[in-house]
DNA sequence: TCGAACTTTCAATAAAAAATGAAAGTTAAA
DNA sequence: TTTAACTTTCATTTTTTATTGAAAGTTCGA
């Protein structure tokens, strides 16, 4: 019996690619809590090599000047999205961060700061009430110091992280495997 | 001069801090993509010493029934909470798993099967379209390599901590420091 | 096999979040 | 200053997502 193997390459052209990575990145985003628009702006940015102006990105991902002004300003108060002049123009340029060590370096940053130290502050909070010996009372401070420990040391690795230099990726890597 | 530090020590009485916990967890895990509800039913059974009930879920959280069936239902398939049967009763009830170090260490492998895999095979895909020699062409190739090789090392990484031992984040926190 | 005790489903509704676009605001060159 | 080019704001609308609750489904003991 004769047995025929065939490898599918799919190669897609420019347009496809890019059309499939800007929504891709806008469908991961909603998952994670953040709007499509934000997210796909984002994308967009990402791959584009030169600074677009709101209007190229209002034409590109067919949104309003107001989602796209507010969205924009989203991602640059991530530290993620820069304006950029051009000289003699007075409209505004954008293009994000390129350097996906420094973005997710940036990323971590803000949700560290956003989110977690927030988390870990009430988490003490909360652990510190009085033991009134219930077994509910030790159950609740039991569960609660322990989510406080575990986001207190997610809060140093972040932070050591943020504080790497451009290849710690590939150094924590080889670290954790050894 | 006379300075007078005091320190205020907030203390909550059991059902504040309850409150607090549950409410707090919830809005986080809506800032994450994860709807209040689940995320409330999760503090709740974390802090629970005894597995609860439907009823015991809705009414604590005052919640529909249909509402509590269809999260515990996705707890239950993220692999964090699980049914319990008590001898002679037919009511189900539901516990949550305790040990935050086996629930961060599943999570953590949900996500990455439900999204780090995807979106890799889709970077993969994207940036292997044919290099035209144009510039955006192959700045959309340059970036989506990169994202691409980051989405790697972070799946490897997270793999790397599932198959840890109880231990891992003192560890890897360890290693990373030194 | 019945029926009571319980759970799940799902169409309808409610609530929350995102998007729009026109008016108000800003800026810089003339 | 004035004005034209551009950006931001925000009340309104649209879209998406979560919630409800009653009907349908399941399971088990008698």
């Amino acid at each position: 019996m004769k047995v025929r193997k065939i490898l599918y390459i799919c190669t897609m052209n420019y347009d496809e690619a890019k059309n499939k990575f800007i929504s891709t990145w806008g469908a991961l985003g909603t998952l994670w809590g953040i709007n499509k628009a934000m997210a796909q702006i984002h994308a967009l940015l990402i791959i584009s090599p030169e600074p677009l102006s709101m209007e190229d990105i209002m034409e590109e991902l067919q949104i309003s000047r107001g989602n796209t002004s507010m969205n924009l300003r989203q991602l640059m108060d991530w530290g993620i999205v820069f304006k950029e002049n051009k000289m003699g123009e007075r409209k505004e340029y954008f293009t994000s961060e390129k350097d996906v060590q420094e973005l997710a370096r940036q990323i971590a940053k803000e949700r560290s700061r956003r989110e977690l130290q927030p988390t870990i502050k009430i988490l003490n909070d909360v652990s510190n009430i009085k033991e009134d010996g219930t077994a509910k009372t030790k159950e609740l401070i039991k569960q609660t110091k322990a989510l406080h420990e575990m986001a207190d040391t997610l809060d140093i690795m972040m932070n050591k992280v943020i504080g790497q230099d451009q290849n710690w990726i590939a150094k924590a890597l080889v670290k954790l495997i050894k």
